[in-house]
RNA sequence: GGAACGAUGGCAGAGUGGCCAAAUGCAUCCGCCUUGAAAGCGGAAGCCUCGCAAGGGGCCGGGGGUUCAAAUCCCUCUCGUUCCGCCA
């Protein structure tokens, strides 16, 4: 959520930054918040003041009781009560204007940060970098989409994973599964010299989604497990958002680094019929997750790590690559400001995002509680969030699939990947 | 799934209608002492919110109720612990 007290003390400077968002709607939203909160705070006032008179003729009660005063007791107790009526119907208001704020705000997205570049959706995402590694031309062997390299080699195998589970998941096996999970296995050891690496759980509360901006909005996206009022997470970003939800953090802790390797579910509702074939968008994937809980102070340089981590592991595969910046009109919902990485598939001749780096400021740990006390200080302040993707299997499965393909129909293991797959240095064509 | 007990400040833990924002201990911060530190001694200090301020209001797991007045009584939900059952 943004702050409230921002939109009140800089009304024009909150709505100047949404507007770079390219969504009347929000502005319409905003002035509904704005509005909502003006007549709270005029309720919660008069409210407070009926308050602060019945706490007073309590007291007076109890003093006029030991005093032995029956007759004072009972008048107090009489303009008392006379004016608990009022404080009643005055906090029944409060609470409605607090919680008609609360749903206004949960969809009020992210305030872009001044250096996100403007534009109005994906077309406008600028190349910030690259392309890397990127070869002159791709000889014709290397033309060949993913899936048909790796069905003909017996590592992708989703006619069955589609019996098993419906369209959208995919199945690898034999040496596909091995690098599957050495891919991941890379991405840990990769980043294990500054993070802690956590096993969260895959199913979360309704309260663990909405902190990372899930929910309300983008229910249709989860999967849900309804009886049980739980959601298949979409990234680990969602539990480990959490880690500290509700805490107050020493300044010392900050930042804090912790990655997981999950399964992520996406219900990728709408796109059906959109990049089915072979592993582009699935319903269940693996990616290893980067996160970090910072002070405000440490934010821009964590996102700068964050990025050159993810970017690290891309180039250590030897993929050509590319890092784009996210304009404001592509931007997500907590997103304050982002960097995707793209790899070069040249099977199906396409930038394939692969890796989405992202701060959100205050955005996530507001709604997450997630605060820090600063040493000698008292109080305590919201803290920033920023993840990324450390490694998003299936993507660069199938560009290694395709980068790496041989005239034979073979598949040469990345140097990288060969101490996690058992020294095997080639998939071979049967 | 059944039963019992529990949830209080950063942590531990007292408190069973008004004198309670709440004892005490640990941790924290400031000072004294010390070459420095520890120990010891003295002091400060919860969080949220409204307000320029003075000051006000709220918060004892969440929600509801009883009462002039609730951490305290009642209902309900959630979570935890232990025992039984089941089980990788």
């Amino acid at each position: 959520m943004i702050d409230v007290r921002l939109l009140r003390t800089d009304p024009d400077g909150v709505r100047l930054a949404l507007a770079r968002r390219g969504q009347p709607d929000l502005l319409v939203q905003l002035d509904k918040a704005a509005h909502l909160d003006a007549r709270l705070r005029e309720i919660t006032a008069e409210r407070d003041e009926h308050r602060r008179q019945v706490n007073d003729l309590s007291k007076a009660v109890g003093l006029a009781r030991k005093a032995g005063d029956a007759q004072a007791a009972e008048a107090a107790m009489a303009t008392s009560r006379e004016l608990g009526e009022s404080e009643r119907s005055l906090a029944a208001e409060s609470d409605e204007l607090q919680s008609a704020l609360h749903d206004v705000l949960l969809r009020i997205t992210n305030l872009p940060h001044p250096a996100a570049p403007d534009g109005g959706g994906e077309q406008d995402n600028p190349v910030v970098k690259g392309p890397i590694n990127m070869p002159a031309s791709f000889p014709e062997h290397q033309r060949v989409p993913h899936w048909e390299t790796a069905t003909a080699l017996g590592i992708l195998d989703n006619e069955r994973g589609t019996k098993i589970s419906g369209a959208m998941f995919t199945l690898q096996r034999g040496l596909g599964a091995t690098m599957a999970r050495a891919l991941c296995q890379l991405a840990l050891d990769r980043n294990a010299d500054a993070f802690e690496e956590i096993r969260p759980p895959t199913l979360v509360s309704t309260a663990t989604l909405t902190a990372t901006g899930h929910l309300p909005k983008f229910a249709d996206d989860a999967f849900a497990i309804e009886r049980d009022g739980l959601w298949a997470i979409p990234t680990a970003e969602v539990p480990l958002t959490s880690l500290y939800a509700g805490e107050i953090l020493d300044e010392t802790a900050l930042p804090a680094r912790v990655m997981a390797h999950t399964s992520c579910f996406r219900r990728e509702a709408g796109s059906a019929g959109r990049d089915t074939r072979g592993m582009l968008r699935t319903h269940e994937f693996d990616k290893v997750e980067i996160l970090a809980i910072a002070h405000p102070d440490q934010a821009a340089a964590m996102l700068d790590e964050l990025v050159a981590r993810c970017e690290g592991t891309i180039a250590v595969l030897g993929l050509p690559y590319r890092i784009i910046e996210i304009c404001t009109g592509d931007l997500g919902q907590s997103h304050h400001r982002s960097f995707d990485i793209e790899v070069y598939a040249p099977g199906c001749d396409r930038w394939l995002e692969v890796s989405s780096v992202s701060w959100f400021s205050d955005y996530q740990a507001r709604r997450a509680d997630i605060r820090f006390r600063r040493t000698g200080q008292k109080g305590t302040d919201i803290a920033h969030t920023l993840n990324g993707s450390a490694l998003a299997v299936p993507r660069v499965w199938a560009a290694i699939i395709e980068n790496y393909r041989q005239a034979d129909g073979s598949v040469v293991v990345p140097e990288a990947l060969r101490p996690y797959m058992r020294g095997a240095t080639v998939i071979p064509a049967t």
